[in-house]
DNA sequence: TAAATAATTTGATCTATATCAATATAAAAA
DNA sequence: TTTTTATATTGATATAGATCAAATTATTTA
């Protein structure tokens, strides 16, 4: 042992102390003793753009916490249609089952890194860990909500509110990991945004003209874009 | 004291352990012992159809477990515009939290029997049974999976696919709870359909004669239909 | 029981968004 | 840089399902 690793030693430095996005993910409920520990349960990994995580057909072995990046995550029926269900943040986890089985796919939109636990692992850590189990359940509890909220989208809004909706989502997911709300980047391509909201590219690339033509939003660049008129576009979607 | 109540105090007789839906339910992890404290932490409540049971409005005080009957919970727009997120059935729990108040509205549909417990009771029992802490967990995911599954069925599927699924999901969820599973009862109205559907009544009503004039289902009364042909119907939404 | 009301079905027409097609812009490869 | 390929936008047309309207059927009330 060298005299650095000796300093990390007694000040009992490791992966999850040294993690910048633990305040906004779901570890943040444990106390500084008992990372050490904690840190033996999951391991680093990266994917590049466009990397498949893992398949909706694959065994569920794992729990994902993004540490960087963002993460789409997609159902993909038989004749080939897709429907996103989720485009993730650094401090969110995925990796949720149903019968042994990922109930969905999972692919790194640009370099991203993860931590991944492995759910027996995980699962036996839980057991003397309640403020742990909480903690999932609260933020499980709370992923349950913004499902439902997107049904609501999906089942009741039009063209127009779900893309100004989807905008100030995006808008929110921001200032929740503590960056600025505006301007926001679109990492996701426009035939994704389509696959998210249940819209065709098309209508997407309409709907974001509308949008500038009535001086909403700025375009800053395709992926990138400027938010002028914060009411407004909350008018359009309530 | 009477003889009978000595009787129950001698065997432990309590509400929870006279709970004909306990396999079904997110309790069922609990011993036989732990059942007579845990039925302190909660009360039953009764409904009756129409009755509403909380609104998206209220302060989210309470986790509701249903015992007897359906529940249908919904979220409403200014404008009128409603969205059913689902159709509970016993052994179902619903009341999840965001911010304090309730993600969505409740009501009855026909006779209901609910199990109350005050979220923050409930809350401080879990933190002496990581057990029921994890079962919660897992139901939860397991919700979480199926408003999922609903993203994709609102996002992606036609008319025919979502009411073809619709009934399957119908068919199964009753066996989940070790009922047959054909015919199915449809407790509630066309209406009702159509707003979890995310469709109009007049398509539903078509799309439910278009299954009876190929015969895959039977219509014994409007809210009694048998299923001819499950592998048809299967194809359907496949 | 009949009368009134609510729920469901069926028909005719309209419309928001899909589809098909072409062009424009941006990104990647040569 | 230029060429190639992928992504995004815009236009013309088609269509699934919405909307409007009326007729059945079922349920509730008197």
């Amino acid at each position: 042992m060298n005299s650095a690793q000796l300093v990390d030693q007694i000040v009992q430095k490791n992966r999850c102390s040294e993690c910048k996005i633990r305040p906004h993910s779901f570890c943040r409920c444990l106390p500084e003793d008992q990372l050490k520990q904690f840190s033996r349960i999951s391991n680093d990994k990266a994917f590049h753009d466009k990397q498949n995580i893992f398949l909706q057909q694959d065994s569920a072995l794992n729990l994902y916490n993004i540490t960087e990046g963002n993460v789409k995550i997609y159902k993909l029926m038989d004749d080939g249609r897709i429907q996103i269900i989720g485009f993730l943040y650094p401090g969110d986890f995925f990796g949720s089952y149903k019968n042994g089985k990922y109930n969905y796919s999972a692919d790194a939109i640009g370099n991203v890194k993860v931590c991944v636990f492995e759910q027996d692992k995980l699962d036996e850590y839980l057991e003397s860990n309640v403020a742990l189990a909480k903690e999932l359940l609260h933020q499980t509890s709370h992923e349950l909500t913004l499902a439902e909220d997107k049904i609501s989208v999906l089942g009741k809004l039009d063209a127009t509110e779900r893309l100004s909706k989807f905008i100030l989502n995006l808008s929110e997911q921001r200032k929740r990991i503590g960056w600025q709300n505006n301007p926001i980047s679109l990492p996701m391509t426009r035939q994704d945004i389509a696959d998210y909201l249940g819209l065709t590219v098309e209508t997407v690339s309409r709907e974001i003209t509308k949008l500038k033509a009535s001086n909403i939003i700025r375009i800053i660049s395709s992926k990138q874009i400027f938010i002028n008129d914060m009411s407004k576009l909350n008018e359009l979607c309530k």
